[in-house]
RNA sequence: GGGGCCGUAGUUCAGUUGGUUAGAACGCCUGCCUGUCACGCAGGAGGUCGCCGGUUCGAGUCCGGUCGGCCCCGCCA
């Protein structure tokens, strides 16, 4: 029979009892974690969003609270009326362990079906079944820790922006639908059939609207929505910390940054070195073949084309070849090594080669070709030592993309990647920040055969290159900026264009008419000349940051009703069919498939 | 759009060459137990082998399709 709560207040979190509260009488409401039931003596573990308590339950002592215990079961609402008392053995296992409740009085708030899984970190159910079943699964402790962290992160952020002067300002969701980019969740007009809102991919024309307006200083926690397939980090909605800021330095807002981060470290009990460090797009895909390297570790990358040359012929080597060396490498099994070797070539190298350190030299099936004094050449270029191991890769470029970055750099990164984490050469708990500056402002598409943005089309053009945007773009830098942790891309933004002639030049630049742009973007290019103020800003991924400081893999982890990699909620079973009397309303109809 | 791994009890898994009544652990239910803390002991219930079709005397097992989950490539201005 269930009780009612009644005017019990709760005067005590579980997991906040400590020795100091022997004596006091408290009221804890919680759900039943564990019941262990020796006859007279029955120990119920009542477990809160702070953590468990044992609360004991005598039969000779508190007859009905203990008969009433006996119906107790694995997740009932309870709330328990007592004394805190020492325990007879302390259990130093919980923080709660040295203290009991002794309970006097026992309210039985709501029965519980059986947990499809237990209620604790170290679980086997698979993400299937946890999705289905996500408010159980929210109650484990890892999961509450995420989303405290979450909230902890998030209210730092909006302190430390207020005290920067900076207004919280939301921006619409029902938005104009973008044709490049991402693709758009799109919204059907019910007044307007036939017109189509799409939920943002970010609300970056928004924000520099606001800049426009004189609103100076701007953050949004913004939702952002792309329907793009996904991945361990990557939903179809996610959160940015969005911020933009009017006649700002490029160092200006690299201050921001570091400063609120700063703040979401400190406050999450962690360290970090102001200011971040710097590094150049190009000097990063040459040392470490990534335009988000990992400095963690060492381990960069190096040209060795020129030791190939003898082997041109009999290796079909095009284009370049970069090699790594990994401390310890030699260790590694040949089918790793094998593996290692699949990667590079599912990545589009043409050639990938190992060479083993042994205490006789290097031993590698390149000896022949290379030439043995070549090879030995190569290995001391490379610094590497006995036991060590060198991966090469060979890559050659086609076509347009010549004027990119060398094929074989992003190959040979991942190699470096693939062999710091399989020798666990990643060092755990450093926090290695870094800005990247000086992309290019164009990137040639393979697919539509033409160059587009390689960030957004509202990022800003270094002065000294706006001659060279009709004829050299590959040679273009941007004024766009992206951060970087630990081989993850936190955040990227820019100084943006702020004159409607240099959009203007950009657009066409980027092959669209004059027609194009004023039909796509119309609105804010008749925006740009109403008195636009030098602008730029960034937005973060909050999602990603919580899952590094959560040490999550997947971010959804760190969110709280997440989807399936098939853009499902497998709990709320949605997306889901509509009736045709909803569609009628909005002018749909539904296409017959195949 | 492509590749890989997976789907059997509430959960996680095992299941021989295709062969009689599909097993284990945990969980669940009943009873006993006054110091447990992953309590213990005794007993018990629980299965559309994801779904559809095919091969076969016979399919959890083989074949085709389909649905769902995870990881990766493409994609993500």
């Amino acid at each position: 029979m269930l009780d009612r709560q009644g005017d019990w207040k709760r005067t005590n979190y579980c997991g906040d009892l400590r020795a100091a509260d022997i004596g006091r009488e408290v009221t804890l409401m919680g759900w039943v974690h564990r019941r262990r039931d020796h006859g007279q003596i029955i120990f119920i573990d009542l477990r809160d969003r702070s953590g468990i308590a044992q609360v004991v339950f005598h039969g000779d002592q508190a007859k009905d609270a203990h008969a009433k215990a006996e119906e107790l079961r694995g997740e009932y609402v309870a709330a328990v009326r007592g004394r805190v008392v020492r325990r007879e053995k302390p259990n130093p296992q919980i923080p709660t362990g040295e203290v009991e409740v002794l309970a006097g009085e026992l309210r039985l708030l709501n029965a519980a079906h059986a947990a499809p899984f237990a209620i604790e970190d170290e679980i086997t159910a698979s993400e299937e079944t946890r999705l289905r079943f996500r408010y159980v699964d929210l109650r484990r402790p890892r999961l509450q820790r995420n989303l405290g962290l979450r909230h902890r992160l998030v209210f730092e952020m909006r302190r430390a922006l207020d005290e920067l002067g900076f207004y919280e300002i939301e921006t619409p969701a029902l938005a104009r639908p973008t044709p490049e980019g991402a693709r758009d969740y799109l919204v059907p007009s019910r007044v307007h059939h036939g017109h189509f809102y799409a939920l943002p991919q970010s609300p970056q024309l928004f924000k520099q609207l606001l800049m426009i307006s004189g609103l100076d200083r701007y953050f949004q926690i913004a939702r952002c929505y792309r329907d793009e397939d996904l991945r361990a980090d990557r939903q179809p909605e996610f959160t940015q910390l969005d911020l933009e800021m009017s006649f700002p330095r490029q160092d200006d807002i690299f201050e921001v940054i570091e400063r609120v981060l700063e703040r979401v470290w400190v406050a999450t009990g962690l360290a970090v070195s102001r200011p971040f460090r710097r590094m150049e797009y190009r000097d990063a895909m040459e040392r470490y073949g990534s335009d988000k390297p990992d400095l963690r570790f060492g381990m960069e990358l190096r040209d060795v084309t020129p030791f190939f040359d003898p082997a041109r012929e009999t290796l079909r080597i095009h284009g370049s070849v970069r090699a790594v060396a990994a401390p310890g490498g030699a260790a590694l099994s040949r089918k790793q090594v094998e593996e290692l070797v699949e990667m590079a070539k599912s990545h589009g190298a043409s050639g990938a080669y190992a060479v083993k350190m042994g205490p006789e030299g290097a031993a590698s099936s390149l000896e022949k070709p290379l030439g043995a004094e070549n090879l030995r050449a190569m290995t001391e270029s490379l610094g590497a030592k006995a036991g060590d191991l060198i991966l090469a890769v060979a890559a050659a470029a086609g076509g347009t993309a010549a004027k990119g970055p060398d094929p074989a750099l992003p190959i040979a990164g991942h190699l470096r990647l693939g062999l710091a984490h399989r020798l666990k050469l990643v060092p755990q708990g450093r926090w290695e920040f870094t800005w990247l500056t000086g992309f290019p402002l164009f990137e040639w598409s393979e697919t539509e055969k033409r160059w587009g943005s390689a960030q957004h089309p509202f990022t800003g053009i270094v002065e000294e290159d706006l001659e060279k945007l009709e004829s050299a773009p590959w040679e273009v830098r941007s004024k766009g900026y992206d951060l970087v942790l630990n081989g993850v891309e936190l955040g990227s933004g820019s100084i943006r264009i702020h004159r409607q002639d240099v959009q203007a030049r950009l657009f066409r630049a980027l092959g669209l008419s004059d027609e194009e742009a004023r039909h796509r973007f119309g609105f804010f290019l008749d925006a740009l000349t109403y008195g636009t103020p030098p602008h730029g800003g960034i937005a973060l991924g909050l999602d990603r940051m919580v899952a590094l400081l959560a040490g999550e893999k997947s971010i959804r982890e760190v969110i709280a009703f997440p989807k399936t990699t098939a853009a499902q909620d497998l709990m709320a079973d949605s997306p889901a069919t509509v009736d045709t009397q909803q569609l009628d309303e909005l002018g749909i109809r539904i296409k017959e498939s195949g």
